[in-house]
DNA sequence: GGTCAATACGAACGCTGTTCTTAGTGAAAC
DNA sequence: GTTTCACTAAGAACAGCGTTCGTATTGACC
């Protein structure tokens, strides 16, 4: 008995590996079309995101791409919410986590972090698939279980280490979701008229004012290592 | 001629007051209900909200709760986008924020960001409407503004202190979101099959397998007020 | 009293995720 | 060689979403 999408699900969720039933077929192969698989619905996903951007993800639109019924896909993934899991599983694979050096643990954190950053960037919106995905998910664990090691190679004392790869984590996903909300160079694009609109502000704005220039300074990029920084600092000052 | 709720936006966007049109109603009565305003619309929005989860806040399940129909909401609100946003502005407005003291900025900066945290977790996922609602808007810049002042206050310099309004905001919100999907206490209760779960991983997950019990302990709010911390200090030390 | 602008609201459109049902196919069993 | 069977593919449909159109109703003003 091949597993069905929810034994697939499961089987995800605590190993990562899958049985793959490899090339064997059952079923119509309506005329030379390929025949779809989960890596085959993956791929126009992330088509579709990288085109289009993550609001336009519908299983619809997969479906049409694939040139077939959206219902054709359930029977390899359980839910629009497991797609999105999928997803946010296929795309931390491909962080490649330095081996832990104790001299250049910040380096490597803010390299993986920005590699990241750069994943999500490049799939706009998709970080909002990561906020609401699972943290049990096996490939987010091991880039979890990177970090975590750069960290502890860093002498940064357990606990403190765990609670701060939540905590970087969870800043890199935010940051990448609201760049992708405001449009990446939109902002830039808008930036005169953000700074003119906020020297426009009623009297009981007065910093907000005054220093108008420094509140929209930096390009997105710039505030990223801004903070990123801001909490490695506070790491190592006990 | 009274505003169309395009020119309401519009004003909102730009001052935040209000005509307000006070009781002036033109349209039918029917019965004795209650006439319809954004404030009543508000009301039942964040009631909808606080029981029901932000995934619940239809514009469907705002009107039938007011007992009418839907196209009846667009008279008041632009858009379904421009209710969130309204939200998130008058759950900014609930805000207060202290008088800056120099000797107390730290304190002062926890304060109000687990005001914030507070006000959002009451109302589940409405953080994800801050994240998209745009900064410019009156409320949340008037917060802003706030935050700003104290961290001046406390001798940040400006540069810095206007990226670490932006970033402790931002981290604030998806905080709060990331509670609200996980389900609050749902984290306590499912934590022995997390441990469990993580204990379990393969042999390439040695820190998480290891320190599972750190990564796992410690509840919400103890994370919040952990990673405030972290960003906090890397603030003043130049 | 008549005019006009603003509100209220039923009906409908196009979209979404998901499920039910039916048709079709290859591998295995007899 | 035929039959059985587990599986995939896909059409049709359902409930729900945000939004718009057209129309009826009302109060204030001339």
């Amino acid at each position: 008995m091949s597993p069905t999408p929810e034994q697939r699900r499961t089987a995800r969720r605590q190993f990562g590996a899958v049985p793959a039933d490899a090339g064997l077929r059952r079923g119509p192969s309506r005329g030379a079309k390929k025949p779809i698989t989960v890596d085959l619905i993956l791929d126009t996903a992330f088509d579709i995101v990288a085109r289009e951007g993550f609001e336009a993800l519908t299983m619809r639109r997969v479906a049409t791409a694939l040139e077939t019924g959206p219902s054709s896909l359930y029977a390899h993934v359980v839910n629009k919410e497991d797609l999105d899991e999928l997803l946010i599983g296929r795309l931390c694979a491909e962080i490649d986590l330095p081996e832990p050096d104790p001299a250049a643990w910040r380096e490597q954190i803010i390299s993986v972090c920005g590699r990241l950053r750069e994943q999500y960037l490049r799939f706009p919106g998709i970080s909002r698939a990561a906020l609401a995905s699972a943290p049990t998910n096996t490939d987010t664990l091991r880039v979890g279980e990177g970090m975590f090691a750069i960290l502890l190679a860093g002498g940064i004392e357990p606990q403190t280490a765990a609670w701060a790869v939540d905590a970087l984590n969870l800043y890199v996903t935010a940051h990448s979701l609201e760049v992708s909300l405001v449009g990446g160079d939109g902002w830039v694009a808008g930036r005169d008229e953000l700074m003119s609109r906020l020297t426009g502000l009623p009297d009981s704005f007065p910093n907000t004012r005054r220093y108008a220039a420094e509140l929209t300074s930096g390009s997105t990029a710039d505030r990223f290592t801004f903070t990123l920084n801001l909490m490695l600092d506070g790491l190592n000052r006990p």
